[in-house]
Parts: C-alpha cells; structure tokens; sequence
DNA sequence: TCGATATTTAGGCAAACATCTAAATATCGC
DNA sequence: GCGATATTTAGATGTTTGCCTAAATATCGA
C-alpha cells in the first residue's frame, strides 16, 4: 500500500464523500459526479488521486467508466490506522 | 471530532510520525524534535496542526512543553475509518 | 461516418502548505 | 535581574492542491 498516497488521497472531503457513495457498488463516473458540484474535469482529478493510491478500480463498459472501491487497500489502510491508534485495537477486530 | 482537522493532520507524514513517537508516552517539544531534521519552527508548526485537530494535548512543565496523545479522538477517528472502510470492521453500522 | 454523450488531459490561477530565518515570549539557574 | 535554554510567532518563499475552461479522446446510435 502506498501509505502517503492513501493519506493524501482522503485528506480531501470530496474524496472521501466519492468512497462512501461506491460503499453501494460500482458507479459509472458520471453517476458519481452527479452528487457534487464541480466540473467533470475536477471529478476526474479526484478519480486520478484515488486511483493513484490504490483505492479505487476502473474498468471501461461501452460509453462508460464504472469505478469500484478496491477493498484490499482498504483494509489495509485501515489495519495501519489501528496500528497508529492503537489504543481501541481490540475493537472488533478483524474478520 | 473536527474530523476534516484530523485527516489533514495525518495527510503529512512528519505529524504522523510525531504520534507514533508519542505512544511512548508524553515528551517534550524537543525530545519529539530530536528525531527530525527539521527546525524548531517547522516543529511548532505541526504541533499546532495536531493540536488544533484535538489530536494532542500540551502541558507547560517549567521550562518544557509536554506533549501527549488524546485518546478520545483518536479513538473516535478509528472508528470514523471503519465506518468509511466497513469491510473490516465488526460494527459497520452509523454512528 | 456524423453528431451526441462520457470522460480525461492540458494549461492556468489563486489558495493552502511546509519550510526557513529572525524575532518574540516564557522559564530556569545563578 | 541576566543570560541561557525551550518554544512559539511573524514574515517570506517555493511547492502542491483544487478548481476552472478549453480541447482531446473514446464510444454509441442512427
């Protein structure tokens, strides 16, 4: 996992707010875009970022270009979390 | 939680390191600084970053200044990470 | 193939960021 | 109180970031 580009990647809320709209599947990212107020060519910057670190997968369907979270990434980043804080480790654990 | 705070807190990897250092338990501004190359200044600088996310507290002991971690935020921003990446975590559900 | 739709790339700009030097503030030991 | 030490604040500088408009690329449907 490229820590500091994950790091990077979610200091910004739009981004942040684009994975939690792929927490209920894959969008196209014209789909995604549609929650937010900026031009599609800001949105495709996001998408580069997220991409860049990892957190995110493309693939091309016709006309369009569906984006999934990558789950791997995810987890590790957040088993790094829990390891930066590790004072609520036990919480949950994992699965 | 000033949650925006704390993700740019952790966005930059000196402050990231400056935590891990604190798990050790409390230091002073410079037994903190002794580990980077960077000057005094630079390290105020991000301490007050981590402060102003709530991310460390600060105690005056005469001459020194202790630093030390808040648990509770760093505790509820886990929490905020496994409810961002619910893949890994027991407890997916909002909060 | 043409025109419409979807998305990215290129280029530019203002704001935010990390760092530095220099100066200010606070406390200690003498 | 004075000088030394610890830390912060102020001001400047170069880099990165996020957004925009305009142009380019890819695919679809007729």
């Amino acid at each position: 996992m490229k820590q500091q580009e994950v790091f990077k990647a979610l200091a910004d809320p739009t981004r942040r707010a684009i994975l939690k709209r792929l927490q209920g599947g894959a969008l196209s990212a014209g789909e995604i875009g549609a929650a937010f107020d900026i031009t599609p060519a800001s949105l495709s910057h996001h998408f580069a970022v997220l991409k860049h670190a990892d957190l995110v997968r493309t693939e091309r369907q016709g006309q369009y270009i569906v984006y999934s979270l990558n789950s791997t990434v995810m987890e590790d980043f957040t088993r790094m979390v829990l390891d930066l804080f590790p004072s609520i480790g036990s919480h949950g654990g994992k699965r």
